[in-house]
DNA sequence: AATACATTTGAACAGTTGTTCAAATGATAG
DNA sequence: CTATCATTTGAACAACTGTTCAAATGTATT
């Protein structure tokens, strides 16, 4: 009964286990990671999470290229190609060097890599 | 001059440098899981990029947890956090289970868990 | 049954996103 | 300097997404 006291000193009990432990949402605040963070997080897999910019990945995961051989690989205008490359380089999910007037990208680092696998590990589980 | 005659076989050479190797494309091709998979890598990563599920699922990193406390955790409405609810867990990255009236969600496996750390340290490298 | 509770669902709306098309850079060669 | 090539950029548009609000489930209690 002690317990009910607690869940009633609450502002909005809202089910019969509200607050099973009393402490338990203060205590998942603490050990969550800062709000900004996770934002920022989200925002890395929300430029993950488009097929275009995935198949981008893929193609450079197997080999650096260049922007109009990229865009004949997968099929598309140079322009659409490039214009997310950019939210990928934004990303720093790729990196780029210019040599002449060609511009060849390729995977920022082995951590691009692991999120990949571990996106196939997933799906294919 | 073998390769400029090679480079000159194909049907749309963008740049200098188009087809350094002749059979890149091709290569990268075969190299590159196939298309539908690698949507459903993007789709899954879709579903983590999104403030509101990623925030979700910190909290449920820390404890399972139902839907009412998640809704005061979070500070937002039952049903919209009911909706993300299902989206999450159509994307099998939640379980819940039910108790009497309330509803507790978790974490679907240590696979989500390491999505989620592998996302951190993305972003704090 | 009837009521209350926890959650889910559907429709609607504003805000965001990806592609296309045309125009603008930046770089090299003549 | 002009012309050409590879890429980038901006504006516009249709398509999609997340929240809100109201109504509908499902579950237990009386």
């Amino acid at each position: 009964m002690d317990d009910m006291e607690f869940m009633q000193e609450n502002e909005s009990p809202c089910c019969a286990y509200h607050h099973e432990h009393p402490m338990l949402v203060e205590d998942v605040h603490l050990a969550m990671p800062q709000d900004e963070e996770m934002l920022h997080v989200s925002e890395l897999f929300k430029v993950l999470g488009d097929g275009t910019r995935m198949r981008i990945l893929f193609v450079l995961l197997a080999s650096e290229m260049c922007v109009c051989d990229l865009s004949e690989t997968l099929g598309m205008s140079v322009s659409a190609v490039s214009h997310q490359l950019r939210i990928l380089r934004q990303a720093h999910l790729v990196r780029y060097r210019r040599v002449g007037k060609t511009v060849f990208y390729a995977l920022a680092d082995d951590h691009v890599k692991t999120l990949l696998s571990q996106g196939l590990d997933h799906v294919r589980e």
